[in-house]
RNA sequence: GGGCGUAUAGCUCAGCAGGUUAGAGCGCGAUCCUGAUAAGAUCGAGGUCGGUGGUUCGAGUCCACCUACGCCCA
């Protein structure tokens, strides 16, 4: 059984097409999703599919996937892996109203519920085609066994939530100010607000006089209260002015006027030039009253007590930092809690659409829009002498996040979820949950959470969740909780209706004692459809009860950071609230991915980079590859398809480029796994070194990978995954090259396809949640499943098989250190030989090796057969201190002196260095025996212990040297004529090979080598003489002429020194060019 | 205005019980190694570790303040 051929010029793209096609037609996605008997509770966010996935969206699947993966290899059964569509709200209302061309609800109206909500229902499956697409080809693997937030099902089950908080006395209606949109006709939830918030916007900014009209206070009488607002539209709906108790106030002339406003903030409004005539604490200005600015207009039906209407009023929230110290009261437009605790009346100015009341109309400004006011009120108060003076200002000002327009704090009714009254649950709750990254818990959400407001969760719009509450005339509401409840009160089946407006709306019935009741117009805030999946995804409690007691809370759930304040919260506050406990274990957040100019990427901005172009270049395991390991996933990132490019190379060709050679030979040497694995040709106690190295190092690698995953840490999992390829490729199989290429199959040769053949298929296991198509492809030929169908056990996929397990006795801690040492002298080492202009192919006669530790240097010796043959030298030796060729130099192992002795550190330091000549051996011959070396420092005897003590070495005089990490190398740099023949040899073998490769010979093809200039070269002859054998056995020569090769062969020139030149020709030997020799 | 986060080489990122000369990859230049490699190695150029102060024998790391940016809240 061979392994199916691989080539290195591999087209990952494609190779995941055929990948996606074998998962297709083998139905692994089905069996990956059934298996598994542990559960494990995944919760997927549903996004909303009206618009083409993005690469946010890409990153977002890819950690929701990964660690899925990773639960369904260790044989978890996965709960929840399934596609959820949120479908409801705003967004997809605006979008309808675009197409048809609707400027606000009135043409909705016109245009019929019905049919709008019909409209909004197939408009959010415009994209799912796009979706499902992306969804298969970046490998999320999810059933499209969707939940889908408007289905009669997922509604009803919402009404059952609904009524679990009407019953618990959390859902209440409030007049309540409240973000509205006047183009939209709705007010918006916190959330919404949030993401339309503009700075520097532009503004009016007035003082305005407001005239004393009766007082207590002589000083007061002929003065005018100053204050000053950003909104001239709320002066008609000023109903009290606001001051802080325990300011100063003060009485000033200025300009023939007297006025009234906080001392601090004097200078800041009039200048210079102002006598104070009188001061007053805040709280003694209370009950003053002042001539209204206009009449402002009760809402209809409200009866008006005006008597404290117009007066001063004293409360903490008035802040000094700008303005007069003096606030403008309009309860309607924002101040409604004062408005309250003052028993101020509400007062309006303009209506729900944003325009001035037609009350206003003699004044000229009736039925403008709320900002076009602004200019004739201020007109209007300049021409009555009401003005003190008036400018432009830039500050934050919110408006719709949809459609863009300025929003208006507005006094309405609205129906509330009473979160407040569960929040201190709600930040205990929150301790509960593991947060990737941890910051966000104490941080962001958890300071959301303490700053708690009640959750508005009523809409007036069209195509959402109907709020299941019916009311009579008089004010007497309930609320259902299930469809049979409804067919109860109605007392007719409702199986086929449909649980939208205007279709509920239509449902009454007579209460005996109330009357008729009617449906709220109202529907639900989206985000409770979203937060309320874990529930509604089953349709529970009417259904699937068994399910739902699994999946009740989720194991983990992954969305982009800016669900702190959305389904992260709504998730959070629907399970606290009914049930007491978090809703999900372990989140991790992810920060946004931003553009190559570091601009958050969104559709309004136009700047989304298309995942397709980068999936169909470089393949979608390249993006994923680089999205899990380019950066921990909390952090935003700059995004670019040249750093997936990069990833690919860095990570992707590496591994199959080690799956490549090793599937190359072991095919040339029809080698194979043994059916029960491979562990018998791993033994520890029979391996050789290198062997056990690259084992232990696989094995503290699933050690590391394992505990990075249940900690949530995707990063640290791949990266560590990352460096073990890079030493794998770049150390144990360049290390190891000649066990595969030798044409005995000994036990050796055995050991090594063995340890190489672990490595690569455990890899692939570990890196099959992170690249689950590369993975794939060499899991299923590494077992024999390509072209072998039937004649293994393996499991069909690599997502179907078992997460590898840690081999305790395989873990060498110590041999990982000893390697790391080694590899450190031979990149010292490498450095010595370029500082002295000597190539590695020349082989030297010794080097000097010195490590840190007598411990490191231990480690040095046991690899000293790899060191000679790294650096290319005969001998290898050991400074250590009976070496008498160096000088040695102190320092204190500042980790351990430095905590021990404080302020004497730089004494001992100082101490230290002092140490020279055979004082100097003394010490260093005692830290290598483990003996304490005794300083006199300031006048005190100090015993330093040897681990406490760093010792470092001068280089021997006339070597090449180089040091770094502890380690030094010194290379003796005489050449004799020996060594220079073997360089010469070494030098001639390269290049034959270079010449083998240029002609297009196949690895194993026997060749003729021709050496033109040669003839006559002493050296070349000599070289020959000795290494003749040495250089036709490399390069699968069957004859070295020298002469000057004919003209139809492959040649290429080596220049050596002197202007000595040879042509070296290449041709492909056979059976008519026996050799006939050449010695 | 408040909260959270970020700030280290041209770019992407490590460095988190405070410790010796601040690293890696990419990119650039040079050299080397190589019959798996689109790879690898070595050297070079490139850093006031955002700034200021403080704690400490010692600060990229801890503290305070400030600046810039991002997100969130107002």
């Amino acid at each position: 059984m061979a392994f199916q051929p691989v080539d290195t010029r591999v087209n990952f793209p494609r190779l995941e097409e055929q990948v996606l096609d074998l998962w297709q037609r083998k139905q692994i996605v089905e069996r990956s999703l059934e298996s598994g008997n542990k559960p494990f509770v995944f919760y997927e966010g549903p996004p909303t599919a009206n618009g083409r996935p993005g690469i946010h969206h890409a990153i977002s699947r890819i950690f929701k996937d990964v660690i899925c993966r990773y639960r369904a290899m260790q044989g978890y059964k996965i709960i929840g892996r399934r596609e959820g569509w949120d479908t409801h709200g705003l967004p997809v209302e605006i979008e309808v109203e675009k197409k048809l061309g609707f400027s606000g609800k009135p043409d909705i109206e016109k245009y019929g519920v019905a049919e709008f909500n019909a409209q909004c229902r197939q408009s959010v499956w415009e994209y799912i085609q796009d979706w499902r697409q992306f969804t298969r080809r970046i490998a999320y693997w999810v059933s499209e066994d969707a939940y889908i937030t408007y289905e009669n099902d997922y509604i009803e089950s919402l009404w059952w939530i609904f009524r679990q908080l009407w019953d618990r006395g959390l859902l209440f209606r409030d007049y309540k100010v409240s973000m509205h949109c006047p183009r939209c006709g709705t007010s918006l939830s916190d959330h919404e607000v949030s993401l339309g918030f503009k700075d520097d916007v532009d503004d009016p900014s007035v003082w305005i006089k407001f005239h004393v009209r009766e007082t207590r206070h002589e000083a007061l009488r002929g003065a005018s209260f100053v204050a000053w607002t950003t909104t001239p539209w709320t002066l008609p709906a000023n109903v009290a002015l606001a001051v802080k108790p325990d300011a100063t106030y003060v009485v000033v002339s200025h300009d023939g006027e007297r006025l009234v406003l906080a001392e601090a903030l004097v200078h800041s409004v009039l200048g210079d030039g102002v006598t104070v005539e009188h001061t007053f604490q805040g709280a003694d200005l209370v009950g003053a009253r002042y001539e209204n600015l206009f009449d402002g207009v009760p809402a209809p039906g409200d009866t008006v007590d005006w008597s404290r209407a117009y007066t001063v009023v004293a409360d903490d929230f008035v802040s000094l930092e700008d303005g007069t110290g003096i606030v403008h009261i309009a309860p309607a437009y924002g101040d409604l809690e004062i408005g309250r605790k003052y028993g101020l009346p509400t007062l309006f100015s303009v209506d729900l659409a944003g325009n001035v009341l037609p009350e206003f109309a003699s004044l000229g400004f009736a039925s403008k829009f709320f900002k076009q006011a602004d200019p004739d009120i201020t007109r209007n108060l300049k021409s009555r002498g009401l003005l003190l003076k008036s400018g432009r200002v830039k500050h934050s000002y919110p408006f719709c996040w949809r459609c863009d327009t300025p929003l208006l704090y507005y006094a309405k009714r609205s129906w509330y979820i009473r979160t407040t009254a569960m929040k201190d649950r709600l930040v205990a709750n929150n301790l509960l949950i593991h947060w990737v990254p941890e910051h966000i818990r104490d941080g962001r959400f958890g300071n959301w959470l303490e700053n708690n407001i009640d959750w508005a969760v009523s809409r007036e719009r069209y195509w959402g969740t109907p709020i299941p509450i019916w009311m009579a005339e008089d004010g007497y509401a309930e609320c259902i909780g299930s469809l049979a409840e409804l067919e109860q009160k109605v007392g007719r089946s409702l199986k086929d209706l449909e649980l939208h407006r205007p279709y509920v709306d239509e449902i009454t019935w007579v209460d005996p004692q109330h009357g008729l009741m009617r449906r709220i117009p109202d529907v639900a805030d989206c985000w409770f459809d979203s937060g309320a999946m874990p529930i509604a995804q089953w349709h529970y409690p009417m259904e699937n009860a068994e399910i739902y007691e699994l999946a009740k809370q989720a194991d983990y759930i992954c969305e982009a950071v800016d669900q702190t304040r959305g389904w992260f919260y709504t998730l959070h506050a629907i399970a606290t609230l009914l049930f007491d406990r978090p809703a999900f274990k372990n989140v991790i957040c992810l920060g946004h991915i931003l553009d190559a100019e570091g601009q958050k990427m969104s559709k309004s901005r136009g700047n989304v980079v298309d995942p397709w172009s980068v999936m169909n270049e470089h393949g979608a395991d390249a993006l994923r590859w680089y999205l899990f390991t380019a950066a921990p996933p909390g952090s935003p990132r700059r995004f670019s398809a040249g750093l997936v490019a990069e990833s690919l190379r860095k990570f992707l060709l590496t591994l199959w480029n080690t799956y490549a050679f090793f599937v190359t030979y072991a095919n040339l040497d029809g080698w194979t796994p043994t059916k029960d694995g491979v562990d018998q040709h791993l033994d520890p106690a029979t391996l050789v070194p290198i062997d056990r190295w690259a084992l232990a190092r696989l094995n503290s690698l699933v050690r590391d990978v394992t505990d990075a995953f249940e900690a949530y840490d995707v990063t640290t999992a791949g990266r560590a995954i990352e460096d073990f390829v890079d030493e794998l490729s770049n150390w144990y199989v360049r290390r190891n090259r000649r066990r595969f290429w030798k044409s005995e199959h000994d036990r050796d040769k055995q050991a090594a396809y063995a340890t190489l053949y672990t490595c690569l298929l455990t890899v692939a296991k570990l890196a099959a949640p992170f690249v689950p198509f590369v993975a794939e492809a060499i899991y299923r030929n590494l077992v024999g499943l390509e072209g072998h169908e039937g004649q293994t056990d393996a499991p069909e996929s690599v997502h179907l098989a078992a997460w590898p397990q840690v081999h305790e006795a395989l873990l060498e801690e110590r041999l990982v250190a000893d390697t790391e040492v080694l590899l450190k002298a031979v990149s010292v080492g490498r450095a010595a030989r370029r500082a002295a202009g000597i190539k590695v192919r020349q082989p030297l006669r010794e080097l000097w090796v010195r490590a840190s530790t007598p411990a490191a240097l231990e480690g040095l010796r046991r690899f000293e057969a790899e060191l000679r043959d790294e650096l290319n030298v005969k001998a290898v030796h050991y400074l250590d201190s009976a070496a008498t060729l160096v000088e040695y130099r102190f320092k204190p192992n500042l980790r351990l002196v430095g905590r021990k002795y404080g302020k004497l550190v730089p004494a001992i330091t100082a101490a230290l260095r002092d140490l020279t000549g055979d004082a100097a051996r003394a010490a260093a011959q005692a830290v290598e025996a483990g003996e304490t070396i005794t300083l006199t420092v300031e006048g005190r005897a100090i015993d330093l212990l040897p681990e406490e003590v760093l010792v470092e070495s001068s280089s021997p005089e006339g070597y090449a040297v180089a040091e770094d990490g502890g380690v030094l190398v010194a290379l003796d740099t005489t050449l004799t004529p020996e060594l220079t023949m073997e360089g010469l040899a070494r030098e001639l073998v390269r290049n034959i090979q270079d010449a083998r490769k240029d002609a297009g010979f196949a690895i194993s093809d026997r060749i003729i080598v021709f050496l033109g200039g040669a003839d006559g070269d002493a050296e070349v002859e000599a070289t020959l003489r000795a290494w003749g054998d040495y250089v036709r056995e490399e390069t699968l020569a069957d004859d070295l002429r020298l002469c000057a090769p004919p003209d139809h062969v492959h040649t290429t020139v080596l220049e050596l020194d002197e202007g000595r030149a040879l042509t070296i020709g290449v041709s492909r030997g056979g059976a008519e060019t026996r050799p006939h020799g050449y010695v």
